[in-house]
Order: structure tokens, then sequence, then C-alpha cells
DNA sequence: TTGTATGCGTTATCAT
DNA sequence: ATGATAACGCATACAA
């Protein structure tokens, strides 16, 4: 902090005044252009800190045609999972230099058509974008004319990069994890009755598979519908099961919201997890570590997710991307904890057990 | 959708070439001018729409010297708290046409630093900061030339406006309602040794003058000290203080996440919650009703400090503020769950009992 | 009511 | 190795 305080409305043309050079000298100086005499190159340096001076990203974006930002579409950042994915993106693009844009898209039909073609696309790049109530049937809406990963499995053979965890495989282990540990009547809470795409149908799939697989019949009164997968709809759809009577020993939450509602909805009912009812969820999101009894989960690799996701994104904008569309497909681990296996681990640092 | 798909590259060049009139006009059009003759603006209209025209927004705020956005600089989204706080300025610009820029500092003091005088400070027309490591220390590094809008109580008498609850108050009545529901032993976690402004200190003079109030002494074993408030260090303070063999029959998490934590931790012992220990956080957190037992906290009116904010920001950016800093003060509520009052409500929809 | 012309702060082209 | 100067797309003072 050797430089005097900022000054709003420094130019280039004020540095390049105080450094007795010309204004293109001060840019190149900037651009990190190599061919610069060092004496010059400090001169100009030394004029830029005395000034405060900062580049003017307006202009600057004006002259490139680039914005130096990116959009992340998210339903809402109060769920937990796309406040994790937000922090992982934001971080992965600061890695390569890159402002990200959050939109909110409150998982509303009108408002995610509004970030596929609104004004605001005009402020960035590119976007990464998780739709949740746009489908295969608004596959023609996602033909746009700017850089775009998607993120998710809504829309399939789509006009986009598309990078997503492995669903059906995930939630397939998730619920072989619950047989091979004992459990026969396990109930699904999140499911989507007629969908056919999407991550509730994908990962129903995955659940329906690991039933037939140890040949345990499919029981439609422990499907659990939820629209909306919250705490809240986790909650009333297992609260509907249970006054139903259903007959379950375990309970499968599409996500871990879901999954946590359950377990709000078990203890208030006086359900012993897992002693009674076993619980796992999926995303492994923070909250899941620290439930009481900590959720098992399925952990679909954050980090790499939101950093493929940045790197394509940022290779579709510098046109280093192949021409046709790329799918990638990221890793998962069932994350075994006290809600599922019990009391196995007594530690603050909740229990962390790969099987998967 | 009756245009045709959005083309880059369209300027109002070429709008107003299609129209037969000038680029003038065409922005008059844009900008809501009302002297404009009928059947002009519909011919413009129509060229924007069939030429899938966007304002280009990185020229218009070169010439105008604004952006159009505003920055939110929060320690990281990964806290429950910041991502629902920032849901919520979101909201709030948004329905004042401004747009959010968020920014995360992960509580380092080099990023605090960047936020206030780096580069991202040309991308946005004002600031609304949620300081965690720079202090009153750091005065001098507030002293910014841009319009800003500080959260929390880290900065006193501070050069920048300024929203925040009442703390003292709130941990007082969060305090009081532990002793007015029997406890007597009530430890504090998220202690800050030494520190004399910031939330640990507001919130555990609150605890402190509630106690004084109810006659009963202040005991330093039951002081959990956590540095940085997350359910690590809260379950880790917890623990800390069970191996101590601490006789206490309450816990109050200085904010939700720390109380999330030590309730793991005492789940992880063992300890019967509410029976045994009752405990109350900070924040109300979604993940506060959903919590098991639900946990008992003090909402701060997130949604009131958001709007709060950001008008108080948007009228410094039209000049139209105070000249004195302005320093506001937002209302509270401690809300009532099962972890201090018991399960005297059952249900999916978690009670919330208004209490102060 | 509408058109012309200038400049916002950069970067890039072309000289030198 | 560096300087002069022309765009980038828009808003606005000034003209008409």
């Amino acid at each position: 902090m050797t430089g005097k305080r900022r000054q709003a409305g420094v130019t280039m043309q004020d540095v390049a005044a105080i450094a007795g050079v010309s204004i293109k000298t001060v840019s190149n100086v900037i651009n990190g252009y190599p061919y610069i005499r060092p004496g010059t190159k400090e001169r100009v340096e030394a004029a830029i800190e005395q000034l405060g001076y900062r580049v003017n990203l307006s202009a600057r974006n004006l002259r490139q045609g680039r914005t130096g930002m990116i959009g992340l579409a998210v339903p809402e950042l109060s769920l937990p999972y796309f406040a994790e994915l937000a922090d992982s993106v934001i971080q992965a693009a600061e890695r390569r230099g890159v402002i990200v844009l959050i939109e909110q898209t409150n998982a509303s039909r009108e408002r995610e058509l509004e970030v596929l073609h609104g004004q605001r696309r005009h402020l960035t790049d590119g976007l990464i974008f998780s739709p949740l109530a746009l489908g295969t049937e608004d596959r023609a809406s996602f033909a746009v004319d700017f850089p775009m990963v998607l993120l998710g499995e809504r829309i399939f053979g789509g006009p986009a990069d598309h990078v997503t965890m492995s669903n059906v495989e995930a939630a397939r282990a998730a619920t072989r994890h619950l047989i091979e540990t004992g459990r026969r009547r396990i109930a699904l809470i999140g499911s989507h009755a007629g969908e056919t795409v999407g991550s509730a149908a994908l990962r129903q799939r995955g659940y329906e598979q690991a039933l037939a697989e140890a040949g345990l019949p499919l029981d439609p009164a422990l499907l659990g519908e939820a629209g909306l997968w919250h705490r809240s709809t986790g909650a009333e759809a297992m609260e509907r099961m249970l006054d139903a009577g259903t007959d379950l020993d375990a309970v499968f939450g599409l996500n871990d919201a879901l999954a946590i509602g359950a377990l709000h909805a078990l203890h208030a009912r006086g359900v012993a997890v897992p002693e009674e009812v076993a619980v796992i969820g999926f995303d492994d999101i923070e909250d899941a570590a620290y439930a009481s009894p900590p959720l098992s989960s399925v952990a679909p690799g954050r980090e790499q997710i939101a950093q493929t996701a940045v790197d394509l994104l940022l290779a579709r904008v510098a046109g280093t991307a192949p021409a046709e569309h790329v799918e990638v497909i990221t890793d998962f681990e069932v994350v075994a904890r006290e809600s599922t296996v019990g009391a196995a681990v007594r530690s603050a640092a909740p229990a962390r057990t790969g099987v998967a």
C-alpha cells in the first residue's frame, strides 16, 4: 500500500502524462506486452501506483467485444446445493480470471426463458445453466447463439454442452447401499410421476434397477411424490407416507433437502433413525454431515463439475472447443454416515466412508 | 417470440437503417423518450424485434459512467446465512432494476482489501459489504470514494453507511429465553476472546447482560471459543466443553451453524436435547427449522436488511442520501422451537413462535 | 419531433 | 520500442 488512495476517473491519459509516455505504452505495460524498455515500464508502473489507476472494464469490454464475465443461472441460492455449487463455480472461474454473474430463476419457466434470451446475456460471454422448469419439450429454446454449458440432465441430445453426473448409477449405488445394510422396504422421496427425463426420473430408475437386482418388489406405496425438492416438501411427503401407515425400513431422498425434511418428519413422529428407518440423501451438501443423525448421501463431485463446466465454457468462448456438443459425466461417491450404518463412529468430525 | 433469433453484433445503426430513422431516434425509443411520433416508434420497435436487437451494456456503461450493477461481498456462499442473504439482496435489487455481482472473500484479509480497492469496483456502481477479517483497526481502508453500505458491526463510527441488527438486544433476548425456560448453566459457543467489537463481542455482551439481570454468575468455563463460525468449529467447541466435564443445561450458539455443530456433538455424545441441554442459535437460517430437533433461533429480519441496504446504497449512488453516514438498526425476533421448549408442537411445518 | 456530431476509455492498426 | 489515431456502441448537446 505505497500508492495514494484510489481516485475516481483516472484514465490511461493521466498515467501516460505522468509517466511521460503515450497512452499506447501504458496499455502495453498493463497488458504484459513484452517489448518495453525496463525503465519505461518502471515509470509507467510508478505512475499507475501513484494515481491508483484501474483499468475501466466497461471500455475494455466495449473495445474487445467480450465482458470477462460468465453467467451462472440456478434455481435459488437458498437451496444449499446451489449455494455450494455457486461457491465452487466462482472459485473455478476465478482460477481462470473470469467473473461470475449469478442469476436466480426460482425454477420459474418464464425466468428460465429470460435467462436464455434476456438482456443480461449481453453482459456475459457465456452461460452455465442449471434448468429446472424447462425440459426436453423446450429444446428449441436452448438453441442459442452464445456459448452455454448445461448442468443436470433435463435436456438430452440437446443443442448445448452438458456436464452431469451419472444419476442412474449413483442412485443405484445409494439404493444398493441400503439393501446391503439389510433394508428391504425402501421408500423413495421426491418422485415425479410421469417424468421420463430429469434428475427425478433418472434417480428413480437407478432405484428401480437396484431393487430389481436384489429381487425386491417395486411397491408404488413407497414412492413419495415431491415436486420441488425442498426440506418442506420432503417432510410433507414423509408425513403422508407415515400417515398412510406404509410399512418401510429405509428412505432414499432424491436430494439431501428432501432427506433432511424426511429426517425431520421421522423425528417428529418419534421414529428412530437408523434403528427403525435408515435414511440416505443425494448431493452431500454440508448439512448432511451435520444432521442428527449425520446423513448418508451421494457426493456428486461438485468441485469437479464446477471446474469442468467453467473450462468447457471458456473453451467454447475462445472457440477452442470441438464443433459438436460435448457431454461430460463426472464421478460420484456414496458417503456412509450414521443415518444408514448406525453409530459406528462417534467424533466431532463426521465420519465419511467412501463406499462406491 | 415473434421475432427472429437473436443475432450477435446487431447495433443501433442496423436498427436505424431498417426503420429508416436515425440512431438517435432508436435511442429515444429504447430509453422511453416521450416525444416520438407513434408511427415512428412502431417502425423502430418492429425493426428491433425483427433483428433481435439488444442494447450493448458495455457501451452504455462506458458512455454513462454507471454500470447498473452493485457488488455484494460476503465471506462465502457455502455458509447458509450468506447464501440466504445473497438471495434476498438479489431479489431486493431486482425490484429496483439493478443487477448484483457477488464476490466471495473467504474471510481473508487480503481479499477483503481487494474488494475495497480492486479492479472490480469499476464494474459496479456501489458495494454492499459484510466484512469479517477487517475490523476497526482497518478503518482507514474503508474510506473509499464509491458508495458503500456495510453489513454487520465490525466497523463503528465508520466512514460508511451501515445496516445492522441490534446484536446486544437480540442476544440478550435469546439468553433470556433460555433463562425463562428454566436454564441456569448456559454455555456460549462462538466466543472471540479479547474482541470488543464485532458480532461475537456484541452478542456475548447481550448474553452477559441477560445473566446479570437474572442474577446468574458468568462462568468462564461456559465460554466456548470458535474463531470461524462454522458447523465444524461449533461441534469442536462443544466437544471440548463436554470433554472438560463442564456442567451445563443450555447452549447459546452465536450463529446457527455453531448451534447446529453443537447439536451434532451433543447427539454424538448421546446428550438429549432439549431434555438435558437446551440449544438456541442465531440467524434463523432455513436449516434451523429442519434440524433434529428443530432449532430455536433469533431471526434477524433478513429481507428487511437486504432491502434496506439496497435502497440505501442506491440512494447513495443517486446522490439522494443524506450527507452524513446513515446507521440503520433492523428488527429481530426470537423463534422458539423444540430445541428449547420441547416437543410442544409436532407437525411437518416446524413450529414458529414469536417470543420477542 | 428528429438528425448530426462528439466523446466515454480502451485496444489495435499502422507508422516510425 | 513507442506514438498517433481510428474504431467499439451508445447517449447526449446542439441543430434543424
